[in-house]
DNA sequence: GAAATATACGGAGGCACCCTCCGTTTGTCA
DNA sequence: TGACAAACGGAGGGTGCCTCCGTATATTTC
């Protein structure tokens, strides 16, 4: 029984013993200090934390940004995998689920995601990548609830997505408000412009 | 006619001619400076481009938030005098057209509130004092939608405010796509619940 | 198990940026 | 016009991101 893992994972881990070890010290130190500190910790910061020095940092994470954006995969991977149970639902209830998921997760990424937009475009492949997983996760469930006459068909399932990830990230907001904005905001899926 | 303008800024300039010179210049500076560049613009770079010595930026701008914090004030001072024209609108149509008013004012300002985001919490004076002047022009169109009947009665002009700024600022979403977004969540806002 | 080799470690130091300090200059007022 | 307050400007301190390279350690080979 060897240690290797099988290569499933989207991150390519380092090859050798301490360099692996490193690699998650790292990680797990950065996690920690970000759910703490905010985004303001510093990579010094994070190196010392996870016992290593700055050039072992850096030669896992070519800069800042890498390391970010590995976090932040990480999270993504681990959410998508979580909407296989929604399917004996009603369609409109299956779909608000959901959202109700992807709501909670989004809440405690705020600062991760908020610093990864300075460096990326909108575009980047990395966000492609977290789009698509989202999408082939919630998407069937928009359709069934249009099909289905719950959900007004003017929409796409990239719209849904944006408003409720525009509205959870929204920094200016009380938990309890952000829940009742999205109420409403929701709600708009169901009016028909038919007056 | 002395060029001495009546004290109604909120902003104190400052006395001195040559001092007023320069302040206005950095600011403008300043303005100019993050319309092109983006964010991550440095203050020597501002000073640099307003003619002026760092040290001399730093005598009217303390330090970097409080320059952030001119520009954004100077702008939304701007924006809350022009929701006096809607009076005799059918109520749903005069609280939309002034939230197409402040969308429009919102996408060109999503970077410098972006960075000012990262210094201060929602709650800070700042933040406070624009949003009371938002309040005091939109919030009695809302009052009066919903007296009306034409808007739900669970929601408060906050909820508005924020669910429209949020959705406004997501930088992941084009023009487009932003406009068809605030359809449906304002359309919430006249979903009743009794079903 | 030891030598050879590839791989990884770690921190000194370069560069950019934010900001402070203080000697010099300039506007203002009598 | 002279005296004084106000403002100017840039050298330099501190920190953060990142590079470079001499040292150390894991792995492979014999």
């Amino acid at each position: 029984m060897s240690t290797t893992e099988a290569p499933t994972e989207l991150l390519a881990r380092p090859k050798r013993a301490d360099a692996r070890r490193n690699y998650e010290k790292v990680l797990t130190a950065a996690r920690e200090a970000f759910a703490e500190g905010g985004e303001a910790t510093s990579l010094e910061e994070i190196a010392r934390r996870a016992g290593v020095g700055i050039g072992t940092l850096y030669r896992h994470f070519p800069n800042r940004q890498a390391l970010l954006e590995a976090l932040y995969v990480n999270e993504v991977e681990e959410l998508s995998r979580s909407a296989d149970e929604l399917d004996d639902l009603d369609p409109w209830e299956a779909l608000s689920r959901w959202f109700e998921g992807l709501i909670g997760y989004l809440a405690t990424k705020r600062a991760l995601a908020a610093e990864l937009t300075n460096y990326l475009t909108p575009d980047a492949a990395l966000f492609q990548a977290c789009r698509s997983s989202l999408f082939s996760a919630g998407e069937p469930l928009l359709k069934r609830a249009q099909e289905a006459g719950m959900v007004r068909r003017d929409v796409d399932f990239s719209d849904v997505l944006q408003m409720v990830a525009a509205i959870s990230k929204n920094p200016a907001a009380s938990p309890s408000q952000i829940e009742r904005i999205l109420r409403v905001a929701l709600d708009g899926l169901r009016y028909s412009s038919e007056s």
